[in-house]
DNA sequence: AAAAAAG
């Protein structure tokens, strides 16, 4: 279409040569904006999703503009900020893939991780510093860091933020910065508490907007699968049914709740699928490495809670289900944009039990399109002469204890990161080969096979479901030599502190090849696109 | 009727 290249927008031979490197040629839309005004040391304001090379639009620059300076002690100078953990590490793998070339210190300041190595790296100094809002201020109250050395800021997936409620923990943190600076927002959307963010945030920014209507709408297409029951193992069962209908190289399972996701993981495991969980609750560190082998090719089925749902760039889903439709509609959109990304083709399948029918009634009516009914062959028999078990959501009978011990389960073991290191000894040892078996045991019976949980059952089932095990240990390699964490600091090694004593780190399979993590293949063209037209209604 | 993020 053009032939405007990364060289042509004015990004020098390092990083160009790193862009080359991972297979990319032709930059997107917003990159081919973008880029030029951010080297030129303007502000911006970018309205993008994910997937449309967004990252790289001010990854690329910034390492460009930080190639000359040096960072100091505890004062970084490109200060990043993300909505999760999860994105705060990718953002992370782009400047280690593109800086390669250049010398530029990073620090990932995420929660879940241990503070002490973030601290070392703070304290001598970072270029980039990536962080979620929490452990930013947690640090800067800590006094481990100076802000008023940042010259560059970036505010990524702006609206997502104020989602979550982090818009008064980001304007605190603004606070501290140098008003001379460059700031660089972004977002998906542009609701007026974003709009007013910006006006206060930015000077004079150029706004860029990469919508990209229809394209993509119609590389997804889209299925639901009516149900006729709300019973839980009935919708598991249907989905069940519905992915081995289909042919998945790689697949995401959204689930609404995080209990529903540990469920699902585990009843998808105990029939033979390559499945694992991903959610907030679980340690970080597992987290890292279902994400990483997701990727990697090495796990068919993610089965997540909508903390994969926005911004994770992960290249070569084919399907996306639902096991219900998200509760907010919007959400719909996230979810199923997981596929069909850079053009490929790919299929979302929606399972929908008549008390989902009110939102997927929302959800239809926000993305204005018909959904093709879809119904897996012999699964309305199965579904009759399924012996019923829990009443899935709502009400339903005496359920109270069974319901309760969920979210009392939230009241204490809430605590992944402690949880798992106040019993690491226990923990550490029979890991090694039961790792993704270890969310499951635990929610093992509650899936699939507590057909009539007994009094007894559930009692007892009150008091663990929130252990989650940690991630495996694998010994695979340890390594790690110091200089390494001079170049980065990478979410891989979020549980180095959990090990008692002796042993070595845990450590993930990956760390210094995930430069070519991203898997570059046939993406030769741009960093893809995605996003169904429908989005921006 | 959810999730996420600090401990």
């Amino acid at each position: 279409m053009n032939d405007v290249t990364f060289a042509d927008l004015g990004l020098g031979p390092n990083v160009l040569k790193a862009v080359e490197e991972a297979g990319y040629t032709t930059p997107t839309p917003i990159q081919m904006e973008a880029i030029p005004h951010i080297l030129s040391g303007g502000d911006v304001t970018g309205i993008a999703q994910t997937g449309t090379g967004k990252t790289a639009a001010f990854v690329l620059p910034m390492i460009h503009r930080l190639a000359r300076g040096r960072a100091r002690a505890r004062m970084p100078r490109c200060l990043i900020l993300c909505p999760t953990r999860e994105l705060a590490a990718q953002v992370a793998e782009n400047f280690e893939k593109y800086g390669k070339y250049l010398k530029l210190t990073m620090a990932l300041l995420i929660g879940g991780v241990s503070f002490k190595e973030q601290e070392g790296l703070l304290q001598r100094g970072v270029d980039v510093l990536i962080a979620t809002p929490g452990r930013l201020m947690d640090q800067f109250e800590r006094g481990k860091l100076l802000l008023m050395g940042v010259d560059y800021l970036i505010i990524d997936e702006a609206d997502r933020m104020l989602d979550m409620g982090f818009i008064p923990d980001i304007e605190k943190i603004v606070a501290k910065l140098p008003p001379k600076r460059q700031t660089l927002l972004f977002s998906a959307t542009f609701p007026t508490d974003i709009q007013r963010l910006a006006k206060s945030f930015q000077i004079n920014p150029v706004k860029i907007e990469v919508a990209r209507p229809t394209d993509a709408a119609k590389t997804i297409t889209q299925h639901v699968v009516h149900i006729p029951s709300n019973d839980a193992k009935a919708k598991r069962t249907a989905l069940r049914r519905v992915i081995e209908s289909c042919d998945v190289k790689n697949g995401i399972v959204f689930c609404n709740r995080k209990v529903e996701v540990d469920i699902v993981a585990a009843s998808l495991q105990k029939h033979g699928h390559d499945a694992a969980a991903i959610h907030g609750d679980l340690p970080q560190a597992f987290r890292t490495e279902v994400l990483q082998r997701f990727r990697d090719g090495d796990l068919k089925l993610l089965v997540a809670s909508d903390v994969a749902a926005r911004g994770l760039d992960i290249p070569d889903v084919d399907h996306v289900f639902n096991y219900s439709p998200p509760p907010k509609d919007e959400d719909y959109v996230h979810r199923i944009g997981r596929t069909g990304r850079a053009g490929r083709s790919g299929k979302s399948f929606t399972v929908v039990s008549p008390s989902d029918e009110k939102s997927w009634g929302f959800v239809l009516k926000m993305i204005q399109q018909d959904v093709e009914e879809y119904m897996p062959e012999g699964l309305l028999e199965e579904l009759e002469n399924l012996p019923p078990e829990e009443r899935s959501s709502r009400g339903g009978r005496s359920g109270g204890s069974s319901r309760s011990s969920g979210s009392s389960s939230r009241g204490r073991g809430d605590r992944p990161e402690r949880g798992r290191s106040r019993r690491s000894s226990g923990d550490d040892a029979p890991k090694v080969e039961a790792k993704e078996e270890a969310p499951k045991a635990e929610v093992a019976e509650k899936a699939d096979v507590a057909e009539k949980p007994e009094p007894s059952e559930k009692a007892e089932r009150a008091e663990k479901p929130k252990r989650q095990r940690a991630p495996k240990a694998d010994k695979s390699e340890k390594a790690e030599p110091k200089e390494k964490a001079e170049t980065a600091e990478k979410p891989a090694r979020s549980s180095e502190r959990s090990s008692r004593g002796g042993r070595p780190p845990r450590d993930q399979k990956r760390k210094d090849d995930d430069l070519i993590l991203a898997p570059a293949p046939e993406r030769v063209k741009g960093f893809g696109d995605d996003v169904p037209a429908f989005l921006k209604r």
